[in-house]
DNA sequence: CCGGTATATTTGGTCATACCAATATGGTCA
DNA sequence: TGACCATATTGGTATGACCAAATATACCGG
């Protein structure tokens, strides 16, 4: 992704990627501005503007005598989509907190959407999952089904908060996924996501908005698992995911 | 809150007002970066600054032959503490959202937490339970325990993904909270809290993690329910809330 | 009268230089 | 050793200038 047309945009993505590999210590004094506008070969008004961004992203705490890098746990959720680009492949472990928490999300949203759809919207979400239900197509249009289904519950939900939660997570991270090329979601998971669908479609006919709300949960659940298990296969992961 | 001890924040502080005011429509120009420097006794400079802190929140488009203002839709998450601020008393609707969000959060991580606690850490929980069982203080104090507990389950949850939401609403948030003075929570509801306090004090013992997860989903329904009720009767909210 | 094209203007992006005030640094003195 | 002070460094801001992209305007041909 990398923002980046203009040079302070440059210098700001060059920035974060090296604050973020931890190549300054927390708390340690950045570079000055004219250091640094010499060493990108810039004005010392671009460094500034891409300092103004790296703030803004809760990166650095800017004030006369120095800039000084802040703890990554104090950042701002807009860092995700960085955070997932260090690697070649994005770390298990904020993948899996990742998932758990996009699923807690979407699952209130469901629930949300469930209370205050109307007779038009409910009928228009069950054929989206009878839709899903019937699909047999490859698992790439299959999740592009779930997302445009989920994305129509956010519109039924129009709960502004998630709304914008989801803007600073899902467009980053949906699309890392999709590069992922995930074949795995083996034979034995078909029963689980039947046994998903029929949660969610139980749900929906019933307006039944807890069952709903553990279907999808029970849904993102499934989508860790299996997405979790294929990145520690491959990154060769050396510690058993905790639970 | 508000940032600003320099002027570009104060700029940027103001013409994010005026955005989320609604006083430049959507898709709009904004004022050239030359009118905005004259117009705030500015140098260029440090409008540019300010404007680029406005890119960063998702509130406007920059580009050579003017800068856009962007649907709030599309804003980053990091809007939301001036999105409350807006007006004396913040929008109930938005406090709904925000706290069924929250506690959408607080619960995964609660469960998450109890997955994970070592013996000590869950010792240490079952503690802080029974403390807010037993003490009898004032209502902002009560808040203020609930916070802490709140907060050790994320430290022990230890969810990356969750601390970096949360950094961008805990703190906005529970800071304009704490100004509601809310003297409601009226008696009625005390058998309420303590079924809470049930729940979770049984999920705690008993290792159960959905019990432990539904008792802090109901915790934050409980003070949903009771703050956005206060709320409305403070603004003299003219539609009933749906569900 | 209308639509398209070429020109002029506006606007953001960048650079260079300068000054001020807050901070950090190093040395001095008690 | 520790408190204090002078100095160098650093961020915050201002001014003026130039370029390229986008917009607005005038012009022209149908």
């Amino acid at each position: 992704m990398a923002s980046a047309n203009t040079k302070s945009h440059e210098i700001a993505d060059l920035l974060r990627t090296e604050i973020l590999r931890q190549q300054y210590r927390s708390g340690e004094r950045m570079p000055s501005e004219r250091d640094l506008a010499a060493r990108f070969d810039a004005s010392r008004g671009a460094v500034r503007e891409a300092l103004s961004q790296l703030e803004q992203l809760g990166l650095i705490n800017t004030q006369p005598g120095g800039a000084r890098v802040r703890d990554i746990e104090s950042a701002s959720i807009a860092i995700l989509g960085s955070l997932m680009e260090l690697h070649d492949s994005p770390d298990p472990r904020l993948v899996d907190q990742f998932l758990r928490t996009f699923g807690a999300l979407a699952a209130t949203t469901a629930r949300e959407a469930l209370e205050k759809a109307t007779p038009e919207q409910l009928n228009q979400m069950q054929k989206m999952v009878v839709s899903l239900s019937n699909y047999n197509g490859d698992s790439d249009s299959k999740l592009a089904q779930w997302t445009e289904f989920f994305q129509y519950l956010g519109s039924v939900a129009d709960n502004l908060v998630v709304r914008l939660i989801s803007n600073d997570l899902q467009a980053q991270f949906v699309e890392q996924m999709a590069t992922l090329d995930l074949k795995s979601a083996p034979a034995r998971k078909k029963q689980n996501v039947n046994q998903v669908l029929g949660m969610v479609r139980r749900g929906l006919s019933g307006k039944d908005a807890e069952l709903f709300f553990s279907g999808v949960q029970l849904y993102f659940d499934e989508l860790r698992f299996s997405v979790v298990e294929e990145l520690e296969i491959r990154t060769g992961s050396y510690q058993k995911r905790a639970s």
